[in-house]
Formats: structure tokens, C-alpha cells, sequence
DNA sequence: GATTTTGGCTACTCGTGCGTAACCCTACGC
DNA sequence: GCGTAGGGTTACGCACGAGTAGCCAAAATC
């Protein structure tokens, strides 16, 4: 029925590999943008300038696309950060280029990250993809924090420093967020004042000093 | 074909405040579990023990839904710490009663507090919403950082204070997703874990310390 | 130059779940 | 004692979007 045009040449034969980096880039796009629900891979296979069979030829189906982009995008930045923070610093001048790294790389992803962590926070079936990842963050904070105890000599319960570690990791993400959302703002300011908050509260709980709550 | 059991005795007709309490109540406890999406308005009407006409009768759409519990929740919230926090108080002290009424907030209604607010993050119809609440809160802190500078005579640019506060905000809900998912975990000593973060950096901030990125 | 592999398409099926039409019945006001 | 408003129901329409069947053509490969 269709008068079938002959091949118009649209000859657009790509490699696997380079198609796939394309579907990656317009899907974590479209997600970014629309939300895991409410994308469709119709969207994201157009967006790629595909049609959707090969969407799910090549990455397979929307769940397994939302996590391959998790993947790429997460490997990236901790790619990013743990080239930047030799471990053999002190205890602060790595937070601070782990941190400048961090958010160097959010500020050039801005989307990326918009959309995969802030999408991923609330879907069940990331929300452990992810929880994964901050995990890890947290591992390493804590890890650092406890380096320089012992270093000082001291000494703190693990529960204690892994709690502490994980607020740090927030308030970061935090800024991550007002960061995507703020486009003309610098990433490298934006990492000093997190620097700012952290450190200056971590170096009083490094020396010893603790807040106590007042008597009722 | 329905041998209709002519109506055995159910008897619950209530009045309508009542069921959309109840309502909210089941609304709160699928979507907290399952996720915006996956919720499903049959399994709402369900769990509030109603037919879903009528869910949709009192309360409207999906979306309707959702905002609503969104509201309920966050004034809850807003007034539980309203009302621990008396402006006249020291700084410390304000932030302290703040928090420990959030957190003791958090604690005794974990699954409203995960459902809503970690759910509206990722939802685009929702994000708004959202945002606001946590401007007010950074308004609210901010507010604080600046009376206390200006107590002292020092004043810094409101944009700075601004983030300062957005980081403490995002730490303490980080936090409270930590509170969350520690079924066991104590409200009261989270709270003081966080002042300790909190407090101990902003009081050198307030102090003027500053922290400068080494000359790269 | 034939054959197989790989890149690509159009056009469907089919489940799921929101939102509604149409109807029922009890309690209260008068 | 009777009408009516408000609490309640079942059963459906319908759209949307994930995933697929089936087919075509251009490169590799032999």
C-alpha cells in the first residue's frame, strides 16, 4: 500500500558501539528532562535519531537503558574524582580536590546528573543502584576522616564517623543540585563553599571538640 | 447474575472529613512504598477501605492526590518545628530545638517523610512544590546565620549565606533519609550528630574563619 | 558474485490503570 | 412519611506506551 521510497539515502549505517553512545546520550537527555515514568522510549529512540526496535536490540528494555545510563554516567564521575585525589595528601587538600572534581564534573554534566540522581532517588528499583554508589562516597569520606583521627591519635566509633560522613556527602549533593539548577554559577566557587562548610566543621570535630546538647 | 446480597450489614457511612483522613492516611502509606507511578489508585481506595469514585470524588486525580498528602505532610512538619523554635533564643540554641524537632518529627512518621519527600524529588509535577518547601527552610536558616553575623557585627553577601544554608538544608535531609531507613536509630542522637556538623562549622564561619583553596 | 551477518524499519499487540457513567440506599430535615 | 442530598458501589471506556513480529538492505566474508 505504502508507495515504499526507495531507500531515500539516508545511509546511516553505524557501528554498534557509536550507536549505542547515542542512545545513551539522548536517553539520559530525555530522562533528565521528563522523569523515568513519564519518558518514552519512543521519545528517547527518535531523540537518538533511531527507531525504537533498535533501543531495545541494543540496550535492551526501559529499566535496563535507565541503568546502563546509571552506569556510564556514575563510572564518570567517580572516574573523575578518583583521578584527582592522590591519596597520600593530607586529610583536607584531598577533600578539596575531590570536592573541585566533583563539582567541575557535575557543572559540565549538569542534565547527567539532574537527571539520573535526582530520578534515581525516588524509583524502587535504582533507588539501591544508587544507594550503592553514595555508599561508596561515604566509604571514602569516612575512610578520610578516620585516616586523620588516627594519624592525630585519636579514635572515633565507626557508626559515629560513617553518620558524619553521610551528612558531608549530603549537604554535597545538596549543592550538586543548586548547582544544576543554577547555570551561571561557578562550580569551582560552589566547591569552595562546600569546602568552607565541611572542613571548618570537620577540622573542630578532628581536634576533639564536640557540641553537646544543653540540659533540657 | 450477581446474587446481590442485599447490603449485609458493612454499615460505615462516614462523614466526609473523616474518610479523606483516611484516605491521605492509605494515600501517604502506598505511595511511600510503592512510588508515585507504581501506586495505583485502585490499591489506594483499597488500603483506605473505600471504592476509588470516591477517592476521586473528594480528593480528585492522581496528581490531586499526591499534593494533598504533599501538603498534609509538609505542614505537619513546618509546625512541628515552628513550633520548638522561639526566635528570641540564641542562635545555637534555635538551631538546635529546630533540628531535634525535625529529626523527632522524622522518626515518629519515617514513612510519610520517605515517601513524600523522597518521592516528589524526581517527579517533575511535584519537584516545584517541593523546592519551595525547601526554600522557605533555607530562607528560614539563612535568616539565622545572618541575624547571628549581624549580632556580631560582621555581614556577609546574601547569595554566600544563601548557599551556606542550602548545604546544612540538603546535610539534614540527607540525614533524614539515613533516620529513615535505621528503623532502629534515635531520633535525639541523630539531631545532635547533625548539630555537631552543622554548628561547629558555622560557628567558625560566623567566627569570620575562613577556608581558602590552596594557590593551585 | 553469492551468502551471511549486521544495521535498520514499519506496523502492530496487548496489558495496565486512570478516570467516569450510571445507579443504589440510608439518614436526616421538614 | 417523604424528598433529597450525600455517602457508597460496580463495571466499564479508553488512551497510552512498552515491547515484538516480520521484513528489508547494505556491508562483510568467503
Amino acid at each position: 500500500m505504502l508507495a515504499r521510497v526507495p531507500s531515500l539515502p539516508t545511509f546511516k549505517r553505524l557501528p554498534r558501539a557509536v550507536r549505542e553512545q547515542q542512545m545513551l546520550d539522548a536517553a539520559v537527555k530525555v530522562f533528565s528532562r521528563r522523569g523515568f515514568h513519564a519518558a518514552s522510549m519512543d521519545e528517547i529512540a527518535d531523540d537518538a535519531g533511531i527507531s525504537k526496535p533498535m533501543v531495545y536490540a541494543y540496550l535492551g528494555t526501559k529499566e535496563e537503558l535507565f541503568v546502563a545510563c546509571l552506569h556510564r554516567e556514575g563510572t564518570r564521575m567517580m572516574q573523575a574524582i578518583a583521578g584527582a585525589a592522590a591519596p597520600d595528601l593530607p586529610a583536607d587538600e584531598r577533600l578539596w580536590r575531590g570536592l573541585r572534581a566533583f563539582f567541575g564534573f557535575v557543572g559540565a554534566h549538569r542534565d547527567g546528573w539532574a537527571v539520573l540522581y535526582r530520578q534515581a532517588r525516588g524509583e524502587q528499583p535504582f533507588a539501591g543502584e544508587l544507594a550503592a554508589m553514595r555508599s561508596r562516597m561515604v566509604e571514602v569520606v569516612a575512610g578520610m576522616l578516620d585516616h586523620a583521627l588516627r594519624a592525630d591519635g585519636r579514635e572515633v566509633p565507626e557508626t559515629e564517623l560513617e553518620v558524619v560522613a553521610y551528612a558531608l556527602v549530603g549537604a554535597t549533593e545538596s549543592l550538586a543540585d543548586w548547582l544544576a539548577d543554577h547555570p551561571e554559577a561557578d562550580p569551582e566557587k560552589t566547591a569552595t563553599r562546600m569546602m568552607n562548610v565541611a572542613w571548618l566543621g570537620a577540622a573542630q570535630l578532628l581536634r576533639g571538640t564536640t557540641w553537646r546538647p544543653p540540659s533540657t
